[in-house]
RNA sequence: CGGGGCGUGGCCCAGUCUGGCUCAGGGCGCCGCGUUCGGGACGCGGAGGUCCCCGGUUCAAAUCCGGGCGCCCCGACCA
C-alpha cells in the first residue's frame, strides 16, 4: 500500500495533488497560482515536447520565438478576442522605474502579435503558406488554480499558420488535430475523441475550434489539445494580406493550434493508480529501474557486477540504477512505483546464482507482475515488455472509457450519465440547450465529436429535432 | 468573487476552547555510528523552531482581543 498517498476512491483531486507532489513532477510556488516544474515533472514534460515537435517538423513546421509583451492595443483589435481574454490579463504598466505610456499586456496566447508580424511578412501568395510554431510560456489570471491543469503561468506550444485559401487553412486545422491525436494515442496512451467545440466552448476568435476530449480517472473529461480555424478574423484585424496569382488582394486563412503542460495532468490522471503514477514507457523519463539487492559487501560485489552488465546491454533503453545504501529494496520499490516508473528490475543474489533477473510490471502491481527471466533474455524481453505495457495501458483506458460512457435518451439519464462519465446524447444545437445542461448538473458539452451515429434523434433537452450527438461530460 | 479550512523545526500535526506548571512537544525526514537489506528495517546518539506578521489585554500570550498577510479545498470563467 502507498503510504501516505490518498486512495482515488476517498478524494480523487486530494489524490492528484498528492501524487503530483510526492512523485516530484511539480512544487507550489510562492505565487497563488505558479508552480514549479521540478525535473522529473520537466523531464517528462521534455519527452512530451520532443515528440510533438517531430510531429511538427514532419509536417512542415519551424519553430520561432515571439515576445513575452504584448502592446496593450493589440488584444484589443478582434472584439471577441478581447472580451475572451480581458478577465485573465495581466498586464505591466511599470517599467524602468516609471509608469509606461503604453501598458503591456503578458501574453495570454500570441495570435495577436504573430498577427501583426504575419502581416510585415505576408506579401505575395508565393511567402504562403507561414507554418511557425513556437514553444513558450503564457500567462492567464486564473481564478482557480490547480497543478499542471490550470496555472497562472503554464508552458505550451502554439502553432500558427498562415494560408491563402479557406481549404488550405481548414486542412491544416484538421491536419494538426490528427497530430495531437496520434500523439496522445500511440506516445502517451491516452485516448481521445475528435470533435467540434459548441460556439460557447470555442477560443475566443475563431471561427471553429476542434479539440481532443479524454477521459480522466475519475470519469471527467479534460481537453488534452485544440486546433483553432480562425478563419480571416486575425487577418482583417492585423491586416494580414497578400496579392493572389491574378494580382488581387485577398485577406490570409489563419489558423493556431495548441497543447500545454496540462497534458501531464492528463498523463497522471488517466494511468495512475492507488500506488502513485503510472508512466506510459514512450513518455517516462526512467523506463527501467535496476534495484540491486544484498547483505554484504561479497554479494554486492557480485550483484552490481550482473547489473552494470545488464545497464549495458540496455544502453538504448532510458535506464537508472537504484544503489542507494540508506535504503532497503522493500522501500525502492514502493518509491519507484509512486514516481511511475513503467518496468523494474530485480538483481539479488538468488538471481546471480540462477542467471536470471525479476522483472516487475507498474501496470500490473503486485506478485502477478513480476517474472524470473534469464539474463541472457533480459535485453531481448525488456523493450518487448515495455511496449506490452504501452499498449496495455491504451486498452485499459479505452475500457475505462468506455465503461464510464452511456447513450442516454433521457434527460434523467442523461443526468445520471455525467455523474460518472461521458454522456453521448443528440442536441438540437442551442445554446439554451446546452446551458440548461450546465446549469443542473456542472455538466459541459465537451465536443460534438466526428463520428457520429448516423440519422436523426431529438434534442435530449428540449425534444426538437437535432441532427448530431453531443458528449456531455464534467470536465477540467 | 461567494463558502469552508489552515498557518507551530524540512514535512505532517498535537497543544489554543480553559493564559503560567508536564507549553515549546510528537511522528516522519535529516546528520553520525552500528546492526540490517527479496515489498516502506532497527538501536543508540545528535542537529534543527522570531509558534505567519503587526498591534493590544495581562505580572505572564502559541493560547485571549483587534487588524493584516498568505496558502489550500469546494462552487461561477478558462489550455
Amino acid at each position: 500500500m502507498a503510504k501516505d498517498l490518498t486512495s482515488r476512491a476517498e478524494d480523487y483531486s486530494r489524490w492528484y495533488n498528492e501524487v503530483v507532489q510526492q512523485a516530484e513532477l511539480a512544487d507550489y510556488a510562492p505565487v497563488r497560482g505558479c508552480m514549479v516544474i521540478r525535473p522529473y515533472g520537466f523531464a517528462l514534460w521534455e519527452n512530451v515536447k520532443a515528440a510533438l515537435d517531430r510531429r511538427f517538423k514532419a509536417t512542415g513546421h519551424v519553430n520561432a520565438y515571439f515576445p513575452l509583451f504584448i502592446p496593450m492595443d493589440f488584444m484589443e483589435r478582434e472584439a471577441e478576442h478581447v472580451e475572451g481574454f480581458s478577465p485573465e490579463l495581466a498586464v505591466v504598466t511599470h517599467g524602468g522605474g516609471k509608469e509606461l505610456e503604453e501598458p503591456l499586456a503578458v501574453r495570454p496566447t500570441s495570435e495577436t502579435v504573430i498577427g501583426h508580424m504575419y502581416a510585415k511578412w505576408i506579401q505575395s501568395y508565393r511567402d504562403l503558406p507561414v507554418l511557425i510554431n513556437q514553444w513558450a510560456n503564457v500567462v492567464r489570471w486564473e481564478m482557480r488554480p490547480r497543478l499542471f491543469l490550470r496555472t497562472t503561468e503554464f508552458l505550451w506550444q502554439e502553432g500558427h499558420t498562415a494560408h491563402a485559401t479557406r481549404e488550405e487553412a481548414e486542412r491544416e486545422v484538421m491536419r494538426m488535430l490528427d497530430v495531437y491525436a496520434e500523439f496522445a494515442e500511440t506516445e502517451a496512451a491516452v485516448p481521445v475523441i475528435k470533435g467540434r467545440k459548441s460556439a460557447s466552448e470555442k477560443f475566443a476568435g475563431a471561427g471553429a475550434s476542434y479539440t481532443i476530449e479524454a477521459m480522466m480517472g475519475d470519469g471527467r473529461a479534460l481537453q488534452s489539445g485544440t486546433s483553432h480555424d480562425l478563419g480571416q478574423n486575425f487577418a482583417r484585424a492585423f491586416d494580414i494580406t497578400f496579392q493572389d496569382a491574378d494580382g488581387e488582394l485577398q485577406h490570409c486563412w489563419t489558423t493556431s493550434w495548441g497543447i500545454s503542460t496540462r497534458f501531464v495532468g492528463a498523463v497522471v490522471m488517466v494511468h495512475g493508480d492507488d500506488q502513485g503514477l503510472i508512466l506510459p514507457p514512450k513518455l517516462a523519463p526512467t523506463q527501467v529501474v535496476i534495484v540491486p539487492i544484498w547483505r554484504d559487501d561479497d554479494e554486492r560485489a557480485e550483484v552490481m557486477g550482473v547489473v552494470s552488465g545488464l545497464k549495458e546491454e540496455l544502453r538504448t533503453i532510458r535506464v537508472e540504477v537504484d544503489d542507494r545504501e540508506q535504503h532497503t529494496p522493500g522501500f525502492k520499490f514502493n518509491e519507484w512505483e509512486l514516481r511511475g516508473v513503467p518496468l523494474r528490475i530485480e538483481v539479488g543474489p538468488r538471481d546471480v546464482k540462477n542467471r536470471q533477473a525479476v522483472l516487475a510490471r507498474r501496470d500490473v502491481p503486485g506478485r502477478e507482475g513480476k517474472s524470473a527471466v534469464a539474463l541472457a533474455d533480459v535485453p531481448g524481453a525488456v523493450p518487448r515488455m515495455l511496449d506490452e505495457i504501452q499498449e496495455s495501458l491504451y486498452r485499459r483506458a479505452v475500457a475505462f472509457r468506455e465503461e464510464r460512457t452511456a447513450r442516454p435518451t433521457s434527460r434523467e439519464e442523461l443526468d445520471k450519465a455525467v455523474a460518472r462519465g461521458f454522456a453521448w446524447a443528440w442536441w438540437c444545437g442551442s445554446a439554451e440547450c446546452e446551458g440548461r445542461v450546465k446549469e443542473d448538473t456542472s455538466a459541459t458539452i465537451r465536443c460534438i465529436p466526428f463520428e457520429q451515429p448516423g440519422g436523426e434523434g431529438e434534442c435530449i433537452v428540449c425534444g426538437g429535432p437535432a441532427e448530431e450527438q453531443a458528449v456531455f461530460a464534467r470536465a477540467y
